[in-house]
DNA sequence: ATTTTTGATTGCAAAGTGCAACTAAAGCCG
DNA sequence: CGGCTTTAGTTGCACTTTGCAATCAAAAAT
């Protein structure tokens, strides 16, 4: 009797683009990290120290789903093999426009909200 | 000892417009209860029957979410004391940017999304 | 008066989130 | 080499949220 939660992977609840989409990427953390490769983060302890203050462990699971979806590569650091760059696939880059619609609703919308330094781009 | 979790009027993460943005509408409901109103849904029947199958109590406590947020205004029908008419508020509206620019990013990257009947307004 | 409709609430189990502690591999430094 | 540090995680646990099914209460319909 398995029940359908959302995440990686699962069955889609309908195919309106809106239910998909917020299946894939809605909730509080994937495109905050989506934001951070943006803006030219590649490493985990970057992501870590943006100011929401991400936990470890969820990060690490969210970095994994938006692999799983395309949206981002992993890779090795050839010259430290400690540190690992994640990336943005074309497909993750597409989610850019997604992310720029969302802040410029919360500019406009939310008061005291301000874009992060180069997040102007 | 307060463990901030998500909500309807909590404490800010950040200043980041997305952040701000996902604290208010980033879960897998909201805005697709936005979507239906956007769509002319005016009753809890009505949005229970929307394909997605959102559960009772989950669709109640979003309602009030929601309206608690200033986008949605909760008023009884005059005609049918049973009856209540949700609708957009001014601000609920301007949701209605948020929702099109996510249902246009799944359009275009998701295969097999396709907008509901009524939807391309 | 009984049944149906409408808009919910309640109880419970399962899944998700957040924090703190811990780990493991690789690099640094004397 | 040997111990310390950095980097990228994993694990355990408590708490919260979600989803489902059952139930409820008021109003309307019959």
């Amino acid at each position: 009797m398995r029940r359908r939660y959302r995440g990686t992977g699962r069955q889609r609840r309908s195919n309106c683009p809106i239910a998909c989409t917020l299946d894939l990427v809605g909730d509080r953390w994937s495109l905050l990290i989506v934001r951070d490769l943006l803006l030219g983060k590649t490493r985990f302890d970057e992501f870590l120290a943006s100011e929401e203050g991400i936990a470890t462990n969820i990060l690490s699971s969210r970095l994994k789903g938006l692999e799983n979806l395309g949206f981002v590569v992993r890779k090795g650091d050839d010259r430290d093999g400690r540190r690992v760059q994640y990336s943005l696939t074309r497909s993750g880059k597409s989610l850019g426009k997604l992310v720029r619609g969302i802040a410029d609703w919360g500019l406009r919308n939310l008061p005291q909200t301000t874009l992060a330094p180069g997040g102007g781009k």
